[in-house]
RNA sequence: GCACCCAUCGUCUAGCCCGGUCUAGGACACCGCCUUUUCACGGCGGUAACAGGGGUUCGAAUCCCCUUGGGUGUACCA
């Protein structure tokens, strides 16, 4: 049997980081076992779900570099994929149970249901409808009052027992016998409900393992006692421990940056956010941590899954992103770094030797590209950047000594100055001047760069305008 | 409230299933040293954890029980 696993999100926002790392391991399973991957659209609450939402999902998917072979855009032999296109399954399987007296019409009201959950408090039970005086009703008489053009729901019967669920995370599971009551499958405005619609879809496109997070647990219930009625073999389950946030609590928005579009227009990359997200309840068997997603899928399994929530920490992406960012060909970092800067930066201008050239040293500086423009300024730069290390330089003798011979230097040249030419101010101030060691070199950075820390000078001096060392020549 | 889940350095984790090789390994962050006549990168090193209590056993981070702490769920949301 081939391996079948599913994404199924809602539209009612932007893909989320947790969602993300879901569809990555729905990914990796599929890759791993030769399988088939395929993005599912949950959109029965038609109130929230959005278009829109849709498709920035599909779109961010992609640029995580997670394809799918069936789903809504590109069809499949299990289709269609978006549930709100599934409608008339669900109501043809929920009138089925109706008459296999697997599941009832009930027509409660708002204020007896109400009752009946304030009933369950009292009792210290879960506030659940458990069985509703509908349950038993005659069908014909239901049937009579649904005609009339009664409102109602269609609820699945449950019965009194203990579920067992063996879990590829958790292990054994046993759900009590009072966990849920008879819960709507059909909502009074037509539209299934979501464990139904799942439950169906899993079963219909053949889905074999359902990875997903573990807030689902309780509804993995719900599932069973469907597969059960239906008579069929539900697939197998593996729920994956939360992202939680610096509180310990499920991650969200008010955690801060929680959607892959957030990090997107961060510029990180997908590799880097796939890579720690990967590693955020999984663990890689040689213990490596640096990798992409095609590196692993020999040896994704789902036995290393751990079971306890993780915390997410953007530092530590922060430090996978420079990781993959230094990996990265030079080719692509230039152009990486053409996108990220203004398009009127002085960067977009130079030859691609020069762009090259100053990526390759860079490179080292930073974890996200959006850092360059600040890291560049050492080479762009006109204004004196001042700290207490700067200011002690100035106040040494020497400094101002060689700062005037430089000055002349930087006057005459028509040209950026070569490393070669660089050498020989240096050796001529050793020489000539006297100077040397620590006043030598830490004097010439201040005066050529007006600062007093950065990249190797005899890298930085040439790839620095003329214009701009001129200019710097009259800020002392 | 009730049900379920979880528990190793501050954080992500390895080890746990198949007890001894664990004076508990790696990574982020932090600190120090080396390298670089600066910064960063890199290298080396350091601080830092088996939640607590009972068992079982010659021996427990590993198995069992309890306690505590945390989380999730409890819908005509997904």
């Amino acid at each position: 049997m081939t391996v079948r696993v599913r994404f199924a999100p809602s539209p009612t926002g932007y893909l989320h980081i947790g969602g993300a790392r879901t569809a990555l391991y729905n990914y990796l399973f599929a890759k791993k076992n030769g399988g088939v991957f395929l993005l599912r659209i949950e959109d029965t609450d038609q109130e929230r779900s959005k278009k829109e939402y849709e498709i920035e999902m599909m779109k961010d998917l992609k640029w995580l570099g997670i394809d799918w072979t069936e789903g809504p855009d590109c069809g499949g032999e299990y289709g269609p994929y978006r549930q709100s296109e599934r409608m008339n399954l669900y109501k043809e399987k929920a009138w089925e149970l109706v008459s296999e007296g697997k599941a009832y019409p009930c027509f409660l009201t708002e204020a007896e249901l109400e009752e009946l959950s304030q009933k369950a408090i009292a009792e210290n039970k879960a506030p659940h409808a458990y069985h509703t005086k509908f349950r038993d009703f005659p069908l014909y008489e239901a049937k009579k009052r649904v005609d009339a053009g009664e409102d109602y729901v269609i609820r699945f019967k449950t019965q009194q027992k203990v579920y067992h669920l063996k879990d590829h995370v958790r292990g054994d599971v046993d759900f009590g016998e009072d966990m849920v009551g008879d819960f709507v499958l059909l909502r009074s405005n037509g539209m299934p409900v979501y464990n139904y619609c799942c439950a169906i879809d899993d079963w219909m496109m053949k889905i074999t393992h359902v990875i997903r997070a573990e807030e689902h647990l309780p509804n993995t219930l719900r599932q069973l006692m469907l597969y059960e009625a239906f008579g069929v073999t539900p697939p197998q389950y593996a729920h994956c421990s939360l992202l939680v946030g610096e509180d310990r609590q499920k991650l969200s928005k008010r955690h801060g940056a929680t959607s892959v579009k957030q990090y997107i227009e961060m510029k990180y990359l997908p590799e880097a956010l796939n890579n720690y997200l990967c590693l955020l309840g999984w663990s890689h068997p040689d213990e490596k941590d640096i990798f992409n997603k095609e590196d692993i899928v020999d040896v994704f399994t789902m036995d290393r899954f751990n079971k306890a929530p993780a915390l997410y920490d953007v530092q530590k992406l922060n430090f996978f992103n420079g990781q993959h960012l230094r990996k990265l060909p030079i080719a692509e970092l230039v152009g990486l770094a053409s996108d990220c800067l203004p398009s009127h930066h002085p960067f977009q201008n130079q030859t691609a030797e020069w762009k090259n050239q100053a990526m390759e040293i860079f490179k080292e500086k930073i974890q996200l590209i959006t850092e360059l423009e600040a890291v560049l300024e050492i080479i762009f730069r006109t204004e004196v950047m001042t700290s207490d290390e700067y200011q002690e330089i100035w106040s040494w003798e020497t400094t101002g000594q060689m700062a005037s011979y430089l000055k002349e230097q930087v006057m005459a040249l028509t040209a950026p100055a070569t490393a070669e030419q660089f050498q020989a101010w240096g050796d001529h101030i050793k020489t000539e001047l006297k100077i040397k060691g620590k006043p030598l070199f830490k004097g010439m950075r201040a005066v050529l760069t007006l600062e007093a820390e950065g990249p190797d000078l005899k890298i930085v001096i040439p790839l620095t305008p003329v214009a701009v060392l001129k200019e710097r020549m009259t800020k002392f």
